[in-house]
DNA sequence: GGGAAAAGTACTGCCAACAGTTCTTTTAAT
DNA sequence: ATTAAAAGAACTGTTGGCAGTACTTTTCCC
């Protein structure tokens, strides 16, 4: 890493553990931090201006989140996920999510659906207007919306923690031609499930949805792949570059 | 808590933040230390004679995990489960425990086949003998196996850590009529699917166990509640008592 | 030179002490 | 007595430093 973790305004009296979580996560998430590489606590808190304690509060959270692998007197590594690790995380959200469109079928209320709706029209607009950036942004939004509506705080929070696994994967997934318009009717038939109150159907629709961002997660793994070896073969014949 | 915490022979030289943490956990676990009861940073380190570092680290450490509940400034507590947590958390442990069951059904080798063949005949004279120790401990084995066939180490993990929520609760659950034989059927059917390589009914039959354990666990509150109030009742009419 | 022992380095694990905050009790004024 | 301010007690959050351990380099012996 190259030290550019900014040092945030530490005005005292703040507590700075959380701060500094928040610092590594994203730094962790938006692989300013790769997988793994070692992270020093002291060069950590000098970077960030603050005492060992917080940094190593921070870490030990990141580690139980398992975004970090702790190594006993050795230190921590930024996790490293194998294929297998990904398999796992795609297929316990896939149940999760399931639950959630379920309770979510169940216990929605008619304002939370309206705000569904309008996000799918909004969701429509953006595939249009190929803005894919604002389209990952709504994604955000209406999976929050239908975690919101299943009302269940725990299950939230336990898929949010295993998004993060894969956000910066995830992107990845709309690349795959026609995935775009594929996900969008996903989205909007696990709405028409929850409109209609089926709590089955919701809760198939939403699991499938995820076991399809695993497969392609997988497809354009093995294209990069490939990709790179076409690369490596070419780089071959130039050697001198 | 009376402080009755045994102090661990704290030989040097050993790593005692997670010998601390097991203490703890056990002490949480088996109710020594009771919901609602407040963690005091010093105390704590005191009575296992270590300093407050390593305390502290376990006490986060649980907090992640669910079994205390931090208030900024203030302290943790120990974690007191509402009906609803009860209720999340079961159900959140039964799709889950039939992802994991799908997963054994898929990947058990013929020898994880055989242990669990003999767990179960175990437990079936475990019922005859109404040995209810030594049948949960035989449970506790079962499910370990079933998990640890699915070859899904963060599922198992997963489990693991929320049925030590309500495994406070969990025996309880035997204690309604019929219960006990009903468990035994429901285990062996999973046995059955699992061995069959029957994805859907091993996931189906593990849900709805699990699904099962929570009616009866809200069941036996409920009775609990009720004799609760017979007492106080009676209590009424002695009130020197 | 090549390999084993020894010194040096870099880091985590642990600790005691300090600073700041919240809650409780006392004190003082009405 | 009643209420408000002030002092005190009880904790957490944070700090820097020490001790011990794993790794790296150097030195020494063959």
């Amino acid at each position: 890493m190259d030290q550019n973790l900014q040092q945030f305004n530490s005005e005292d009296s703040e507590i700075k553990q959380p701060q500094v979580y928040q610092i590594l996560r994203q730094a962790i998430l938006g692989e300013q931090l790769k997988p793994g590489e070692r992270l020093v606590e002291r060069k950590l808190a000098m970077q960030l201006g603050v005492s060992r304690t917080p940094v190593r509060e921070a870490i030990r959270k990141l580690e139980s989140e398992g975004l970090l692998k702790h190594i006993p007197r050795k230190g921590v590594v930024v996790a490293r996920l194998s294929p297998q690790d990904a398999w796992e995380i795609y297929h316990i959200r896939a149940v999760l999510e399931g639950l959630a469109a379920r309770l979510a079928a169940e216990w929605i209320t008619a304002k939370e659906l309206e705000h569904l709706e309008k996000l799918i029209a909004e969701m429509e607009k953006a595939v249009e207007a190929k803005d894919l950036n604002y389209l990952n942004e709504l994604n955000s939004q209406f999976n929050d919306a239908v975690y919101g509506a299943a009302k269940s705080p725990r299950l939230k929070q336990m898929i949010s923690n295993l998004y993060d696994y894969i956000v910066s994967f995830a992107r990845v997934g709309y690349s795959l031609p026609g995935r775009i318009q594929e996900v969008l009717s996903e989205h909007r038939a696990l709405f028409e499930a929850i409109k209609k109150g089926d709590v089955e159907e919701a809760e198939r629709v939403a699991r499938k949805h995820v076991e399809r961002s695993c497969e392609c997660y997988f497809v354009r793994r093995a294209l990069a792949e490939q990709e790179d070896a076409e690369r490596l073969k070419k780089s071959r014949n130039y050697p001198h570059l």
